[in-house]
DNA sequence: TTCGGCATGTAACTCGTTACATGATTTT
DNA sequence: AAAATCATGTAACGAGTTACATGCCGAA
């Protein structure tokens, strides 16, 4: 599906970068919902470059050191629009371990299994909050729709929904095993 | 890390199966946060096997069909229960396409991109409406914290969140975008 | 008798991660 | 002078998907 090929194809049309810099990119809002590391990116752009959708200039930093600055092309930004505009079915719900956990956790007893909730709601309380704080970038709510900041507004509002859905159910679980937790220690005494 | 290997022992902890019928279990509730083909199952229960985690029996079905049915052996619940206490960091955030397409949105009239979500929220609201038919399984609510009842009924519950969350976004996105064509229209006028 | 589901396997390929490898530049 | 960061690449491995390959069983 090439799905990084478009990746690196829209990071490079908001403006020229080197690889190195595309891997940073990840470390910001993108980074909730797609990465790569540099191991994976400099060999994407060299197909890029062979595919004609990008082409690089060489800049001198210092003395020696060479950094390839890509820029992305015509032929480049009409295969990333032609993509943007793709209309797909929904992809497959995504794996996760710990739900995976917690579905044969029946086999724990009640306080191992509150003990591993508690400690992913710590968590994901700090994600969120680091997450809180991002936001507060954005003290005039919603940027205009056709900036580069209105994508990054959008999928960092995703990833808060993300994490206080997150938090509801852990909560939730850990209700449910507390409320065993009692009953069982009501019958004990 | 392996994980694919705790799925299979936990599932044939819950009863013995075949590969085909693990290779099943992905359909129901589990498959909200886990998957695999038919391809990965056969050769994980050969290793498996050869760990001295699960052993099999040859049944035979109709007149030559051979069946191996696997169960789980007791080095093979040590090993499950061991990973099953494992408290470990969160993972990382799973990858999105649509969010990263999003993400580029700015490139998109705005009638492409309500297109685009439109298409996204009726498909997140038949998912939805499946899983809560599901849900109807469980008239009596949560069931006893020590059967396997429970697992299926938390990560169904965990599922339809996750759903309504993403409905809440991409209601929350085709908010912002109907009201920027509005104001545009506005100005035309 | 034919079709859908049951049943088991392997091979080729894609995607992604970790490790290997090297070296320059900037900051402390 | 050392450490952190910038910068670019390759190799080996693991996980997962699609395709290849085969054949039985039960129901319509």
């Amino acid at each position: 599906m090439r799905t990084l090929k478009f990746a690196v194809l829209g990071l490079l049309n908001r403006r020229p970068m080197t690889g190195y810099e595309i891997g940073k990119e990840f470390d910001y809002e993108l980074g909730q919902f797609w990465n790569a590391k540099h191991s994976q990116i400099y060999p994407e752009l060299k197909k890029l470059l062979d595919e004609g959708l990008v082409v690089f200039d060489v800049e001198i930093s210092g003395d020696i050191l060479e950094k390839k600055r890509y820029t992305i092309t015509e032929k480049g930004q009409l295969e990333l629009l032609k993509w943007l505009h793709k209309d797909e079915p929904l992809e497959k719900t995504p794996k996760d371990i710990f739900r995976l956990r917690m579905y044969f956790s029946n086999n724990l007893d009640l306080e191992s299994r509150i003990h591993l909730l508690e400690s992913q709601l710590i968590q994901h309380e700090k994600r969120l909050s680091i997450l809180n704080k991002t936001m507060e970038q954005y003290p005039e709510g919603v940027p205009p729709h056709d900036t580069d900041r209105f994508g990054d507004f959008i999928v960092l509002e995703s990833a808060i929904m993300r994490e206080e859905y997150a938090i509801e159910w852990i909560k939730k679980c850990m209700g449910y095993c507390k409320a065993a937790l009692e009953k069982e220690q009501g019958k004990t005494k």
